[in-house]
DNA sequence: TTTAATTGTCTAGAACAATAGACAAATTAT
DNA sequence: ATAATTTGTCTATTGTTCTAGACAATTAAA
């Protein structure tokens, strides 16, 4: 990533000035321009950079030690707890932890909620499914070193994939799920790829602070006959993940 | 794109309430939920079910007027300006104009600034350079329908690459630009993809509002014999622009 | 023409954010 | 032990945001 200017912070501009310095602060350390010994610098010169005074700065600093991005001991300073951004690759064929493999510890992936319910228009179009047509939706929450990731809600035909949600309550992996219920390899057919603020509910599950950005994913998985087999919208945190698409071999149109 | 629970606006966030619902107003117009008729409900309504005065909506029409998103009349109502989010695949060949083609019209890309420098580290590796290798650096602003939509700074070998700031000047096409300087055609290598807020600079230049959330690609574009012909970050409005990724894959395949 | 619906303007007070200064508490360096 | 550095807490003041209510101005409908 490059970087040449400076950003100013805006007053009367609805976002709060701690707030405006706590985003920008989590963003530099996750490029490693800000605390990259690990170490802060000290309130007071935090203060002069920004240009506010030293309680906002404090402020910010602590929305950051709520978010569990940095920790805080008087007399000491204050330190780094979070990490660089993780690199989340978009291939053909990928898995979620083949993707941060050797990146990140401690994969795992929760299964929030799940449920049976009629397709809306948008879905089973992307299923090639009859509006209304039974569909299971999976409300999945994916971690990489003990932080949340993403989160994610997926449906799929309930008639052809009957047993999902007990599957991957059990094994925690959407691969493996569907290799139980007969279907050994599925390739991504599209991704649509956006940015907003995060809602309160992934504000929550992904423990972001108010004002947080979300890359919001839309991707359909089809099988080798280019059957559709999964519709899903994920939420990653913007400043945990970073998405990248290599331009390697070609790709079918949409 | 699907939606299923009610965003609740958060007090206390160091987001302004007024800026809360103007970002979620843009989002929702963006996805056709409101204003979908080209007309908003009143402020009354709008007041009511935001749960806030309705002097605090009205401060967040009067942003999204200013960024020319919403007209408002007196007397007749509030009416949506802007329009539905333009798709922009990221494919192999991929071109601008070729990918908003036939999504609108009005294309154009502006060049703000050129020079050439010394590649920093990050840009060397990219380009395959050794590091203070002369560079070219293009500014440029992409319009569609006449708004902004992305703003790119581009790096090129100055000495493969001489008049290219010249070339795009005239023909305002990166493609054009590069056929006229001998090079034919041109893939794209890889593309890394996250967001974040826009900085001042991208605020003005995009007609955005502070708070307002960029999309950002880094992407590495190579020759038919696979050696890097250009560097690039591109800053997209995340409201007027959604990235698609034909073939690519996402999270929820753990 | 009258009425209803809607946006525009004004005033005043309450809640929240930012500044300023002083000092306490904990840690590290001299 | 002492001093310097750094985070933590408190009070007070000012500016910004949000609420509340009233009414004007414009448009469209009855």
């Amino acid at each position: 990533m490059v970087r040449t200017k400076r950003t100013v912070i805006e007053r009367r501009s609805g976002v709060a000035l701690w707030r405006q310095i706590a985003d920008r602060m989590r963003r530099e350390i996750g490029e490693g321009v800000l605390g990259s010994d690990g170490r802060m610098p000290p309130e007071v010169v935090l203060a002069e950079r920004f240009g506010v005074n030293r309680h906002t700065v404090r402020t910010a600093i602590a929305a950051l030690v709520q978010e569990g991005v940095l920790r805080a001991e008087q007399g000491r300073g204050t330190f780094v707890e979070g990490r660089k951004r993780l690199a989340y690759p978009i291939r053909r064929r990928t898995r979620f932890s083949e993707g941060l493999a050797g990146q990140s510890r401690g994969l795992a992936a929760d299964l929030l909620d799940h449920a049976v319910e009629p397709a809306i228009a948008d879905i089973a179009k992307a299923l090639h499914l009859l509006p209304g047509a039974p569909v299971i939706r999976l409300e999945t929450l994916s971690h990489a070193d003990g932080r949340p990731v993403s989160r994610a809600r997926s449906w799929f035909d309930a008639e052809r994939f009957a047993g999902m949600a007990e599957a991957f309550g059990r094994t925690r992996s959407i691969t493996a799920s569907f290799r139980e219920l007969g279907l050994a390899d599925y390739l991504r057919h599209s991704t649509a790829v956006t940015a907003r603020h995060a809602e309160s509910g992934d504000l929550k599950d992904l423990r972001l602070s108010p004002g947080a950005i979300v890359l919001v994913t839309i991707a359909v998985n089809v099988d080798a006959q280019g059957q559709p087999v999964q519709y899903s919208e994920t939420r990653f945190a913007a400043d945990r993940i970073e998405l990248h698409i290599p331009g390697g071999d070609d790709a079918v149109s949409v």
